[in-house]
Formats: C-alpha cells, structure tokens, sequence
DNA sequence: ATGGCTACGATCCGTAGA
C-alpha cells in the first residue's frame, strides 16, 4: 500500500501535474495541502475521472487540504475537534483499515511572530488529538505539510538556518513531542542519500542548487512502521515548468 | 545584498508562503 502526501500550492494551478503525477505515482492514498480552493472550485470531477474520491476541507485564498483514495474515505473528520480554527488545516478519514490524518501545519513566519506563537498553540493541539487518535486507531498514518525539518541533516545550509523558524528549537520539540506519542517518521526508517529535501525556495534557483529542507514528513504508528518497507521523496514533479515548491513524500506498507 | 518567485484577490500592489 502506497501513501503519498504532496503541498501541491493551488490544486487547480498544478491538476494536470497532479493528474499525470496519480497516474504514474499510483499511490493508494495521497494527502493534499494548500488546496487554495474552497469545495465549489475543487477538481472533484477530474480526480474521480483520474480515479481517486476526495474528502476535503477546501478554502479560499490560503490553506485547504484534501484525502484522496481509490475509494470513498469513511468517517471523515474535518479540522482538529475542539480547536477554533478558521484556517483549513486539517482532515482525518479512513481508508480501507488506516486512520489517515492530513495536515497542513502552520508555518510561523518568524520567531517570536505572533504566529509563531499560533504555530506552537497549534502543535500542541495536533499533540493532543493525535493522542486521542491513536487510542482509537492503532493503524494510524499523519501525512502532510509539518512545516518542521526535524534535525541538521534535513537543512541544506544548518548554520544558516540555525535559529529560524522551521528549525527552531521549539519547532523540533513539538515535532519530538508527536514522536513521543508513538509515532515514527517513515523517512527515517532507512538509509536516505544525503541531502534529500522536500521543499526549494521558488527564488534564487534554489531547487538546482538543491537549497531545500525536508519538511513533509509521514509518521507512522508503531503497527504500520513494522509494516512500512520503503520511503522517500519524489523530486520528479519540482523539475516540471511552473512546480509547486514541494515535492511529494511517500511511504509503502507491505 | 534580508531581495531574488509564485498564487491569490484585490487592482497594476499587498499578503502570504518557507
């Protein structure tokens, strides 16, 4: 079983990269973030024709994320329960014997910014219900857009970056924080080439200069990570003319 | 050099992303 999470930046502006990247990608389950798009304006039709149903918390503007899989997702849950967020950041469904959360995690501007401040209250909140979540499903898989590169390796220039937000030692916290509920980022589970990232800055030919971070992840339960055989990052799709700024991620259960 | 793209929704610039 093939999962996938991908930050497509606008689903309209990027369907027929998406179109062609399902057909070729085949992923069982695929995570979308910044959908920019509210439900009306959402390809719904051209993705079923490409053969996956959607679950989405769709927005104008700013935010949206969607799960996409070969059948309809069950029990979809929109948002972080009990959180007052007006931002669409969050949709959990499940799909086949998986509880899928996506995440579109904020991404702080700045430290000590005021949202900063949001982005942490936010993780906190995504700390407590994935715990709860996890209660309920063993099988359980977040995907998504964490806005958060874990450690050094996954900053291409560490002293640069030392101290910014992504990679604030805040930041890393509450990302160990949601280790510490069990959970285990999939792209750690094998050897990786070095400098693998997941998102290149659109400006100073950052993508050939291979200027990224790695801050899409995919987490696993404990039951799924025994199950998980491979994981990596697509770069494929960030060659493309007019790319999203973000790769997808994937991970494959046995 | 603190910018440099890109998308969006408002106009022909501001906000936001990371």
């Amino acid at each position: 079983m093939k999962l996938a999470t991908w930050n497509v930046n606008s689903v309209n502006v990027r369907l027929p990269q998406l179109v062609e990247w399902l057909a070729v990608a085949r992923p069982d389950v695929l995570c979308l973030q910044e959908l920019k798009a509210e439900e009306p304006k959402y390809p719904r039709k051209e993705l079923e024709a490409a053969g996956y149903v959607s679950a989405v918390s769709g927005q104008k503007t700013y935010n949206g994320v969607a799960i996409l899989a070969r059948g309809a997702p069950a029990d979809v849950v929109p948002g972080i329960p009990g959180l007052a967020d007006e931002q669409k950041r969050v949709i959990a469904a499940t799909v086949q014997d998986l509880r899928v959360v996506c995440v579109y995690c904020p991404n702080g501007q700045a430290v000590g910014s005021d949202k900063y401040e949001y982005k942490l209250g936010w993780f906190s909140a995504l700390r407590e219900y994935l715990a709860a979540e996890l209660q309920r499903h063993p099988r359980l898989v977040v995907l998504g857009d964490f806005n958060v590169a874990p450690d050094d390796r996954d900053v291409h220039d560490p002293k640069a970056w030392e101290g910014q937000v992504h990679v604030s030692e805040p930041e890393r916290a509450a990302w160990r924080a949601l280790l510490a509920l069990g959970l285990k980022d999939s792209f750690r589970l094998f050897e990786q080439p070095e400098k693998t990232f997941s998102w290149w800055d659109y400006r100073m030919m950052a993508f050939r200069r291979n200027a990224g971070l790695r801050i899409d992840h995919i987490l696993l339960s404990d039951a799924l990570a025994q199950a998980c055989v491979a994981s990596g990052i697509d770069k494929a799709p960030r060659k493309l003319e007019r790319p999203s700024d973000h790769a997808p991620a994937l991970a494959e259960l046995a």
